[in-house]
DNA sequence: TCAAAAATGTTCAATGATGAACAATAAAGT
DNA sequence: ACTTTATTGTTCATCATTGAACATTTTTGA
């Protein structure tokens, strides 16, 4: 009678979800606390990190990067902006759009955390072997590519 | 020159946890969709599924099991039980806990939107082979492992 | 050329999450 | 017994995030 298995919690892929889910939140919480003598926390972090690595990013292009709304960029973005850690420029061509760009201390903050950031992925994952996290990132890509068409699957249905 | 690795998106690690934090991010997104029509919200599906499971808990031990503090389940339970889906009642020998519980609205809720979860679960790991989830799985909790250690060691570096 | 549609960024109200401070109760230490 | 310490839940101010409505600008297409 139990074969239908009959709770989620029995499932071996909802159990195996769930041990990601709590990663990923206790993970927050340690970059959190790890980030916080730097006085930003992890959305600051992911906008930061993003800027080093494309310059000139228009506010549109950073928010889809981080999966997040415009309107999230623009509460953040200005505050970083008074810290002296941003520059938000106009397009020359659009004058819609603001290209992003790190300053000097911003950059210079930026490389603190990243440094700190990735010292904890690797602690957390030196116990597991190289090629399990490569599998680890395989499961992922594809549970990613399944996400996201259904996204847009839902987007289709309201048209 | 490169053999350092300079930039953090090149170690293979840090790639692999960028994946995961995407693909939870990504899902936490579907799921708020897929049971926005039952009126809830991933956090109240969170606090609903462990009442389910776990009958009678009390307030703090469901925060310890959400990883949340326990002001935010102060905030949402009274939610919850104005719309008739759980109850708080008074523990008989500690007068300062609440015994939390689900009503037969709330349970039938619950089943509803556990479906929904559980389809949806199956449905992004679907292109992942069983063995494979379940090597997530593991790595997963060597990581949270890791992470819980690390929690302890702050709390200590306090006292 | 000109009107309609789309894209970009902003504002605003609502909501979830947090940590600190607090009151009430229980447990420990003396 | 009694003082101190810990635990449980609440309140409050703060902040990140969201979606809708909006103004400006660009693109489409008739």
């Amino acid at each position: 009678m139990n074969k239908n298995q009959a709770f989620p919690w029995d499932h071996p892929r909802f159990r195996s979800w769930i041990g990601v889910a709590r990663a990923c939140q206790l993970m927050q919480q340690a970059v959190t606390r790890a980030i916080a003598d730097l006085g930003i926390k992890p959305p600051h972090l992911d906008i930061l990190v993003n800027l080093y690595r494309f310059q000139g990013i228009s506010q549109q292009e950073l928010a889809r990067k981080l999966l997040v709304g415009r309107s999230n960029m623009s509460m953040l973005l200005p505050q970083l902006e008074k810290r002296g850690l941003i520059e938000r420029n106009p397009d020359a061509k659009d004058k819609r759009v603001l290209r992003l760009s790190l300053t000097a201390e911003g950059r210079a903050l930026t490389e603190q955390a990243m440094t700190i950031q990735t010292g904890l992925i690797e602690r957390i994952m030196s116990q597991t072997p190289e090629d399990r996290c490569l599998q680890v990132a395989e499961a992922m890509e594809d549970i990613i590519r399944i996400l996201q068409t259904l996204e847009t699957a839902d987007d289709e249905e309201e048209g």
